[in-house]
DNA sequence: AAACAGCGCAACCGCTGTCCT
DNA sequence: TAGGACAGCGGTTGCGCTGTT
């Protein structure tokens, strides 16, 4: 059954009384309060006004942007100064401009098409036909020809998210929450990369599970060392070794990525930055030349006695940060300035802890973002089969 | 019994990347 | 080089469920 009721559906009970009594589970059913205009908290986080390159010299000065033309660019900002957003290209400014000229193409017609929660009915409908034809390569024409009324784009999502076989909902591992944690720390946001690390799960499963579970497990875990004054503790259960199909992935350029499960956990870390609400890093076009990177192992040692990560030498210790800077933040820090505010609630600490795990998965950087690169972030068994 | 409040998560929205002409 | 078409991604929304008052 699926939760929800389309939008402007009243509920068929009328009183709460009935309400409660309509459960088919048998169980009371009470209230049911939305909370329709209340913005969520992250929506609160706003990108700051980026900061001008000595390159760009137009009015808009679309910061660290691949916009080359000053012509776009100075229209799109007289047009809309919201333009001014990070990412944009010659490409994409040209793009919202011919929108707001004529008036945003719709992928489909929304008036004609049924939108909101899915029917058993129409679950069978696309299981069956993309069972039958596949995708075909095109999602857009596959709702008339599989008799749905749908947009593409939520056949696509019912699909991928849903239908697919394979997919597992809910019931997160340790391991499992040890890797998105850790990758989270390292990466971002960058949820398809994340769940393709994970075998049966969807990026908008492992997005909604780090947003509703994992961070207030993650915050209270170090909020928990910083009462106590201890050092931060990554969760308990060691992640036992790779699946194979992640280790396939990972491999080919790792000899020590497995053996380095072996050590973890680390069970006090010297301070551990964990980047909530960070933003994603520059996508992967902006990364295929690498800062040199040294190995994961040259990152932190573990203390087998005190069982404390200790700090490398000092000059190591800045190269590798310095490194690891210029792998992730290059669009973030510049000439010492933070341009996002995120992470400072964690006391400004270093994160090696994450890197750590993180590099058990990708050995070393250059490695991750090449894994991104040549997936292009699609999750295993997504679209790479299907499209 | 009823109302309130918080949460989970499916679905949507808007944008970017890529391919092709 | 410009632009159309489509896939994919990450952020956001909002409905239904459930515990509490």
């Amino acid at each position: 059954m699926p939760k929800r009721r389309a939008k402007g559906q009243s509920h068929p009970c009328r009183t709460t009384a009935e309400r409660n009594g309509c459960d088919a589970t048998g169980s009371r059913r009470l209230g049911g309060r939305t909370r329709r205009g209340a913005p969520s908290p992250r929506y609160k986080i706003r990108r700051p006004a980026h900061h001008p390159l000595p390159s760009c010299t137009c009015a808009c000065a679309p910061v660290r942007l691949r916009v080359r033309s000053e012509r776009l660019c100075s229209a799109a900002y007289k047009l809309q100064p919201a333009l001014r957003a990070p990412r944009r290209t010659d490409r994409s400014l040209a793009r919202l401009l011919a929108a707001a000229d004529m008036g945003r193409a719709p992928c489909c017609d929304k008036a004609s098409v049924k939108r909101g929660p899915w029917s058993p009915e129409e679950d069978e409908q696309l299981r069956s036909y993309v069972q039958r034809h596949g995708i075909g390569g095109n999602w857009i024409a596959l709702p008339q020809k599989a008799g749905l009324n749908r947009c593409g784009k939520s056949c696509r999502l019912r699909w991928l998210n849903y239908l697919r076989p394979n997919i597992k909902h809910g019931g997160y591992t340790e391991q499992e929450d040890q890797i998105i944690w850790s990758l989270y720390s390292s990466i971002g946001s960058r949820w398809s990369i994340i769940a393709s690390k994970l075998p049966g799960r969807t990026d908008n499963d492992v997005k909604n599970y780090w947003n509703t579970k994992l961070k207030k497990k993650a915050m209270a875990a170090v909020a928990a060392s910083a009462a106590t004054g201890r050092a931060f503790a990554a969760p308990a259960t060691p992640p036992p070794a790779l699946s194979p199909a992640a280790s396939a992935s990972s491999s080919v350029t790792s000899s020590g990525g497995d053996v380095r499960f072996a050590a973890y956990p680390p069970q006090h870390h010297q301070g551990l930055t964990m980047r909530f609400d960070a933003p994603a890093p520059q996508r992967r076009q902006q990364h295929t030349e690498l800062a040199p990177v040294p190995p994961a192992a040259a990152v932190a040692q573990l203390d087998a006695t005190s069982g404390v990560w200790a700090r490398q030498p000092a000059p190591a210790s800045d190269a590798v940060a310095a490194a690891l800077d210029d792998v992730f933040l290059p669009d973030l820090v510049g000439g010492g300035e933070q341009l996002f505010p995120y992470g400072d609630f964690f006391g400004g600490l270093q994160d090696r802890a994450a890197l750590e795990l993180s590099a058990c998965y990708f050995p070393n950087m250059a490695e991750m973002w090449g894994a991104a690169a040549a997936s292009d972030a699609k999750p295993q068994g997504l679209c790479n089969t299907l499209t």
